[in-house]
DNA sequence: CGAACACTTGACGGACTTCAAAAAGCGTGG
DNA sequence: CCACGCTTTTTGAAGTCCGTCAAGTGTTCG
């Protein structure tokens, strides 16, 4: 186990050797693979924006990996222009972005789905939003059909979660 | 539409303002939807280590983004040490490697997800490889039960895809 | 006002999950 | 080498969730 998901993050890894497996969990405990980690990959990139890892690394054969610290990961790129750390901060972001996806279309069942795009998409902070994707493309997103989407959606209104006005939504401030 | 998969990449886009989306398609026409762009995201970073672009974007909303020429974003990274611009690369090759994830977590039916996972980790060389992972974690992997992935790896016997012996698979070479 | 499009709803079938038990691998010690 | 116990894998039967097909009901905009 090179490191858990939650641990303090403090290092990347660069895989020399070995398959590893990326995974993480919900807090209710549905665990997902992420990723196989082999010789080249790149892990526990998160631990230069993030002070917590993301996902847990588990080694799955014998396995020699190269640990560098995040100080000195900066301090390599320190000499650099600072477009150059920006640009390796944007892209770990994408990375943990992407990592959530999977959390999403993998293991949560379709109305979990459909609540946590229109959560994204329109915040919970009780303002009416209006959606700028159809259920068609709802679905793509969720690898789900606009039907799915469609009655997941009146489910979630009906259990009060949301409200709906034509293509408007909003989730009621849930104090 | 800011550019379509399989383009010739030259360019890498920050996200101004509005919402977008990237989706993928397969061979056979399938569609999945990536993820949402929203303002400071990036996309396109492909274009620094491939020639083509790996998803589509498209506009949900009006909106501004930022250009960068792939030439300007090496140019920027160019006085830096090389250990930078190899980090940017690496970090890249993991969002693309995820994005093939979600493709494969998303739209595929359980068959093609097992097939998918057991030629990356045999290679289709034909040579006999142990599985560094058991049903249950390919299951974890896949989205899938570890009854289903075992189904699934019987069925590719019976079709004659995969050949079998204990932990150990081998995928004939398909000439 | 009407046509095109988006969304909802229902009935049905199929793919995958769940639950349960049998069979096969695999290491240990006699 | 074989017997034993453990874990992993396979197999079966039943149930569920979601997809497909097909109407029907909004909504939007010319």
């Amino acid at each position: 186990m090179l490191h858990l998901q939650g641990d303090a993050a403090t290092a990347v890894f660069l895989v020399i050797e070995g398959t590893l497996i990326e995974t993480s969990s919900t807090e209710d405990g549905r665990t997902q693979g992420i990723r196989l980690l082999q010789p080249g990959d790149l892990t526990g990139a998160e631990a230069m924006i993030s002070d917590q890892y993301q996902c847990s690394v588990e080694a799955l054969t014998p396995a020699r990996v190269c640990r560098v610290p995040v100080s000195e990961a900066e301090a390599r790129l320190e000499g650099t222009s600072s477009q150059g750390v920006a640009l390796c901060r944007a892209l770990t972001g994408e990375l943990m972005d992407l990592r959530q996806r999977i959390m999403t279309v993998g293991p949560m069942p379709a109305q979990e789905r459909v609540e946590a795009v229109l959560r994204k998409l329109a915040g919970d902070g009780g303002e009416w939003v209006r959606l700028p994707l159809n259920r068609r493309e709802l679905g793509e997103l969720l690898a789900l059909t606009q039907e799915t989407v469609s009655r997941c959606v009146q489910r979630l209104k009906r259990a009060g979660v949301l409200q709906t006005q034509g293509r408007r939504i909003r989730f009621p401030a849930s104090a």
